[in-house]
This record gives C-alpha cells, structure tokens and sequence, in this order.
DNA sequence: TTGTAAGCGTTATCAG
DNA sequence: CTGATAACGCTTACAA
C-alpha cells in the first residue's frame, strides 16, 4: 500500500494525496474528505523511511536518552511526552545504552531524521568535545552541565550536581553527623559523579570533618545491588560512620537493605542520604531522605531553551535548576 | 556524505562501496580496504532511511515493547539485547504508549523495517484479533499468552497467570489466611489482570473462602501510587483481612506502605504477596514475597521459538514457562 | 486546485 | 570483481 495505490483507488495524484495527508493547503474539501476516507478505510500511514529520505527538514525534535534503565531518565521522557503533545513536534526518544556515544548516534540521527533540534538526557563532556562541532540544530544537554563547552548551538539545563551533593552532605552535618561514608561512581567516567563527589568533599573539608578516600568512599555502578555491595564494603572495612550519602536513590535503597540486613537500624543507627528524587523512595521503609531533582523544572527549561533557539534564534544558555532537600524517614539526628 | 561522495573519494563505483559497506563478498581485498578506511576516516554511516526504503528484507527482529515504564518489560528487554547480540540480527526496541495498539503499530514497522521476525512485549488479544492478519512474519507475543487465537504465525511465550495467581492465595491459604483482600488491574481491559483474577478467584472458591469482589477488590492501574491507595480503601472499607495479593510487584510495594502509615506491621499483621519477582522486591523492607517471572525463561523460550520459526519455518506454538513463588518477608503464617 | 516529474541515498540486477 | 542504472515511496517545485 503506497500512495499511489491511494492515488489509483481515489483518482487524484499523487501530489494531492501527499498534500492531503500531510495536511497541506491548495487542496479542495472534495478531495481531502475522498482521500482521507480511503485513507482510514485502508489504514494507510505513510512510509516513513521515504519520507524522511525525501524531507529535507522535518518538527521533528529528538531525544537521546543514555541508559534504559535509568530510573530518572524514564520519568523525564514521560513528562517530556506529555509537555510535547500539544505542540505540533513530533518527538522521536532513541534509547542507546549507557556506554554508547551519544552526540554520534545523534549525529547520525540528524542525517536522516533532519530533526530541529535535539534534547541530550545524559551525556558526556568529553565526547560533546570530540564530535558535537558535525551537529548544527539546536541542542539541549539535560540533566548535565554544558557551560564550559565552546558551542553556540548546545545550550544545558541541569541541577546543580556540586551545591546538590554539598547540601546534602551540609544536612548531614547539621544534624551532627562526623563520620560519613560515600556511596557514589566512577569520577573518571562520570561528569556527574566527579561533580557531586567534589560537592561532597568541598562540604566535608569546609567542616574540617575527616575524610579518606579510600576508606570511606565506594566508586560503584548505579544500582540497587552495587549500592547493596558498596555498603556492606564499608561496614567490612571497620570504619565508624553514621551516616552514608549515596549519590543515587537505587544506591541508597540498596544500601539501607544491607545495613538493616547486619542488624543496624536506619536511621536510628545509621542516617542514608540519597540523590535523585525517584518515586520509589516515597515507598520504601524508612521513605527515603534525598536530594530531589525537580523533573518537571528540568523538562521545562529544556523545552523552553530548545523552543526558543528553534523558533527565534536564541543563543545558548546554560541553566541551573534547583534541587530540593526532601527531608524524610531515613535520616535524622546523631 | 553519501556512498556517492564516497564513490568519487576512493575511485569505485557505488554498488563496490555498497557492497564493502554490507560485508558482501566479491569484491578485491584492496577495494574493501579503501573504501572501509575511507569510511572510518570521515565516519560515514549508511543512511538507514534509504537503506530500509530500498531493501526488499533485512535480518533485523522488531520488539514492540507495550509501556516504557513497566519494570518487567525493562528487565526483559535488558536480556533480549543481551541475548541477540551474538546472533547477527540487530534489535530494534520500539517501545509504544501502553494505551496504544500494538499490533497496528507492528504493521507499519513492517512494512518499513522489513524485519525476519517479530516480538511483543505485552499484547491484547483483541487487538491481534482485529489487525494481526495484515502481518506475516514469524511473531511472538512474550508475557501473553495466544494459543486461543487462530493465527498461524503467531506464537507465545507466558507465564500461566492463571496458575500463578492461584499458587499466591494458594500459599496464603496455606498459611492460614482466610480473609484475603486483591488487588488488581483492570479486568475489562488487561487480559493479564483478568486471568490473574480468575485464578485467585478459583484458588479462593475451592477453599471456601469468602470473597465479595466489590469489598475485597480494587481494580487500579499498576502502579506504586495506585497500590498505596487501594490499599488504604480497602483498609477504610472495613472489613477485615490478613493478607493481601497484589498482582504487580509495584502495587505490592505501594500497599505495604499504605498498611505501615497505618500502624499496620507486614508481615505480622498484614502479609502481603506480589506478582512479578521484580529486582526492587529484594531491597524492601520487609523484602517482598512474590510470584516471580522467569524473565530469563520467557526470553529464552520466545527467541527460540521465533528463531525457528523464522529460520526453518517451524509452526506457531504457544508454550507457558514456569513461575517460581519467592517466599520473602513480607508474607507469613496466620 | 491539481498533475507531473525529479530526486532523496541506498540496494540489487544486470552486463561487462 | 566492478560499474551502470532502475527502483524503493515519498515530497516538492513547477506547470497546467
């Protein structure tokens, strides 16, 4: 089924069927309503791949999202379908694995999707640098920090992965926590983990708390099972603490199971920190205390920036969205 | 940069580079070489609109995943990579709304991407009753069964949700539990919440045990949020139960919540069974009992079957996997 | 308002 | 082993 059988069944051309279902002007109500029946009748779509072929620019606006199974990027896509619906922007989610190299896939996107921009959740500075010059839509880094970056058409919105983690661990303190562990990532690889790590540092060190890297900090993945692991080294490893901050919430939550699984209490015993926000640790046993980026500000801002230099030309912008402290079950006072 | 500019660059001729690019063979070891290092120094990659447009069948296999934020689906997808990476068929992940029809979807992914095969991840029945005939590659639906359907290329892999359903109220039965609350999804609407309902019904029938479905049922989304709440309606029905059977693992963990903000204890006052065997279930507090989902067996099976439909013809089967009841925490004797 | 036809970047068929 | 060349299904001038 191509458009020239519709053109056939119907009688018109074949322009005016692609004019007609691309809702195109110039064509009469006659043969919009005769071709759009067969249309439906038949359950015609078009061919995307010719289409896009054929399309020397497309509304399309694309997303990039590094990680499946990153809890937090799900959540953004969502909001971000739902903020895209009512604008006429067809918004097309690539999903590519969390080792992968974003700014190419995108670059191989934008050949042949020509969208008008894309939105980056996740990403890396070091790849934007080797390969982002080949892009020249508007593009938007979510999530992460772009500012240092020499590219006029990559603007970022992120929270504020430094003051975020020194808050959190500035909460900690407050509450007259001196013996904290870190649970967090690799800091050669992770722009976000090298950022909330310092955060955390900068906080500790500014209250002349006690700190050694190799004691006290676990490098590990993101996950419910690493953080399960990260805590259990550190217990292993015979340091006082009482308090951990984790730099993820899928860290956090495992990290509480294995504290309570050797019998310690959280947060009577040991105070958890986590990093994020994700609904699950509204959930859990304690409801976990945390850092909550704001999604919705992140979306919006994004949106709106990408908008912006799509629609009027704007330059690019680099912005910094709040984070919150939710003050919850699984950290209290020593 | 097309294969065109590639063409001038290296001095062959289009259909040479074509087939170096595609791995096919004859063609000279030194035209391969060039044409490949020609290649990788600009970074050309194929345009993949032209390239489905004009292919008349690729080896690609298509996954419609039906919702991005259900868990279970993750998870399978996460192995589904996994397990066709050695193969050389690449995976396409295409993930829709879970409201939209999947099987219409399939139609126009087909007829664009030209894939060998195709796999559902979650599925109506009405809905391959109505649009499946239009599709005639080798199908699995994965997670839902098919064998009442009559069509000859169409093949699934699910667990018997009936029988797992019934094996829950059945271990719960077994603990002593008489008054058993469910909750559930919509049974109008998910083939799966009806068949899950169906079971725990039959497994409360043949004991005797008393169950209203307009008092001891909530049919809600599955979710968290919506686990929280009917647990709480339940609670503010009345009426008095022991145990509850949620048929996610997700709603599970919600109505443990729910019952603790109540002063409930689980499992000492309220036990409560999941369904799934979701990762997350094992960091809870109480960790939580569930009926878990061979991920790792329904993938397996459902590549096997598709591949030897697609590479020997093999007719449609539909085969159910097994569940395995996880007796965790969160469940115990009455 | 409608039709015609070129061409998007590739693959595939056919000669050479 | 290699080179021309005709599609693939669509959009988009341009003509009518």
């Amino acid at each position: 089924m191509t458009i020239k059988d519709l053109s056939a069944q119907t009688g018109y051309s074949v322009g005016t069927v692609s004019r007609v279902l691309n809702n195109q002007p110039n064509v009469s109500e006659k043969a919009r309503k005769a071709i759009l029946e067969a249309a439906h009748a038949t359950g015609f779509q078009l061919n995307t791949n010719a289409k896009q072929l054929k399309q020397s620019h497309s509304n399309i606006i694309l997303a990039i999202v590094k990680g499946r199974s990153n809890l937090l990027f799900s959540r953004l896509v969502e909001v971000l379908q739902a903020k895209m619906l009512p604008t006429d922007h067809p918004l097309i989610v690539d999903y590519i694995d969390e080792d992968n190299n974003e700014v190419r896939r995108a670059v191989q996107l934008c050949a042949e999707k020509k969208p008008l921009g894309v939105l980056f959740l996740g990403g890396n500075r070091e790849t934007f640098l080797a390969d982002f010059g080949k892009i020249d839509v508007p593009c938007v880094l979510v999530t992460d920090d772009a500012s240092d970056t020499p590219f006029d058409n990559l603007s970022s919105v992120s929270s504020d992965d430094f003051l975020a983690s020194r808050m959190a661990i500035e909460a900690l303190l407050s509450l007259g926590h001196r013996h904290i562990a870190v649970i967090g990532g690799d800091r050669e690889v992770s722009d976000t983990a090298r950022l909330r790590y310092n955060g955390a540092l900068a906080a500790l060190r500014s209250h002349n708390v006690d700190f050694h890297e190799d004691l006290d900090y676990e490098g590990v993945r993101f996950s419910y099972v690493d953080g399960y692991q990260a805590a259990l080294n550190l217990l292993d490893r015979g340091r006082e603490f009482t308090a951990i901050f984790a730099m993820a919430d899928v860290m956090a939550i495992g990290a509480i199971r294995a504290l309570q699984d050797r019998g310690l209490r959280v947060p009577e015993d040991v105070s958890v920190m986590g990093f994020d926000g994700l609904q699950i640790g509204e959930y859990t046993l304690p409801r976990l205390s945390t850092v909550a980026q704001s999604v919705d500000q992140l979306v919006e801002r994004s949106m709106d920036l990408l908008l912006q230099s799509i629609e009027s030309g704007a330059q690019a912008q680099h912005e910094v969205v709040g984070v919150s402290l939710k003050q919850r079950e699984s950290v209290r006072k020593q």
